[in-house]
DNA sequence: TTATTTTTATTGAACGGTCAATTAATAAAA
DNA sequence: TTTTATTAATTGACCGTTCAATAAAAATAA
């Protein structure tokens, strides 16, 4: 039971934060949204902030996932850069919501251990994602830049998607921008 | 009396963010902080939601006027475009505690009409900066996605080294980092 | 000037509401 | 019966707002 239990708290905080906010996210509007009682979430949880750290957590093994589940078979460094920057953007399938829900949590990270830990682990991770790949084709000391900005875009054109409440199309014009992006970095540095 | 109050509430409430975080400042911390009773806040702002929006539109032409300020004397597109970069990272002088508050604001922006609108204005204005500059110095097809791809990354950039508590170093190599992108982008697209 | 009234600025206690957490009780399963 | 899973009521802390009271300043009248 526990394990199913754990997962529906979870996603009933996922969809309370992103329509209330973490801000306005309560015990009660998460468990209202689980169909459970208040209680349950220091039953399994220990408390709110357990449930808010394992929904982050959810969160960034779900990202992590969708990216080994793309490259899962072989493919180019092309396809695997192009790959991350679709993983970054569709962060849990067919649930753009959850974008402000990353939002909420990062600015939360700011002044909560925990979460600024995992937001380190995030960041560190999209970098060297993107590495990897560019090292495939291109000298070190290029590749380490070209992550650096490779990242730096994905994210900053996300985050200006996310603030500015875009629709799908434009959600998917964002990642077109980004996809160019990342390949004139190859164009630019490749050998 | 009212406008000193005002500004001294002000800038409480940057202190308190930077400090506390949005969900953690209260009607206390920021009356505290500024030396005053709390009941103050509503009278002069009408409620501690009025304060907030008032401090992020107090931010909002902070940025404004930093940038106007360097730019007051004529300079060339390209040195325009380096004081815009140079603007948006030192976003309120001498304060780099104040980043941290901007990203508390952004993430409430889902999820408050008012701040959201604030944020629009924000996120547009800077996109019509770069774009005013740019295209000085290339055709206007070019000069939109020059102005959308340099405010991503200097949108990005900030957003990672604020996420990662940079140190004042590494805020000022990720500013060279989005000056030398910027001039990458007069590069490839410049006549 | 001095005495008085009026206005403005500010306080802090009280109120109603909501929060997270706890706990005792209950239901179901082993 | 014992253990596990869950509820619902309760607790105490704290939130933002309101408001009657007060202190200071300004205006007016003597």
């Amino acid at each position: 039971m526990e394990p199913v239990r754990r997962q529906q708290l979870i996603e009933a905080t996922l969809q309370s934060v992103a329509e209330l906010g973490l801000q306005a996210t309560t015990i009660n509007s998460i468990s209202k949204k689980a169909g459970m009682s208040s209680g349950i979430i220091s039953h399994y949880f220990g408390g709110k902030q357990g449930l808010i750290e394992a929904t982050v957590r959810y969160l960034l093994s779900s990202l992590q996932r969708s990216l080994l589940q793309r490259t899962s078979q072989g493919c180019t460094p092309e396809q695997r850069l192009m790959f991350i920057v679709e993983a970054n953007f569709a962060v849990v399938q067919q649930q753009r919501d959850t974008t402000r829900t990353w939002l909420s949590f990062w600015a939360h990270s700011m002044h909560d251990p925990e979460l600024h830990r995992l937001q380190r682990v995030n960041a560190r991770r999209l970098y060297s994602n993107l590495l990897y790949s560019f090292k495939q084709l291109m000298a070190p000391g290029e590749a380490r830049e070209a992550a650096e900005l490779g990242a730096a875009m994905i994210d900053g054109l996300w985050l200006r998607a996310v603030l500015n409440k875009a629709d799908d199309a434009q959600f998917d014009s964002a990642q077109d921008l980004a996809k160019r992006y990342i390949q004139s970095l190859i164009q630019q540095f490749g050998v």
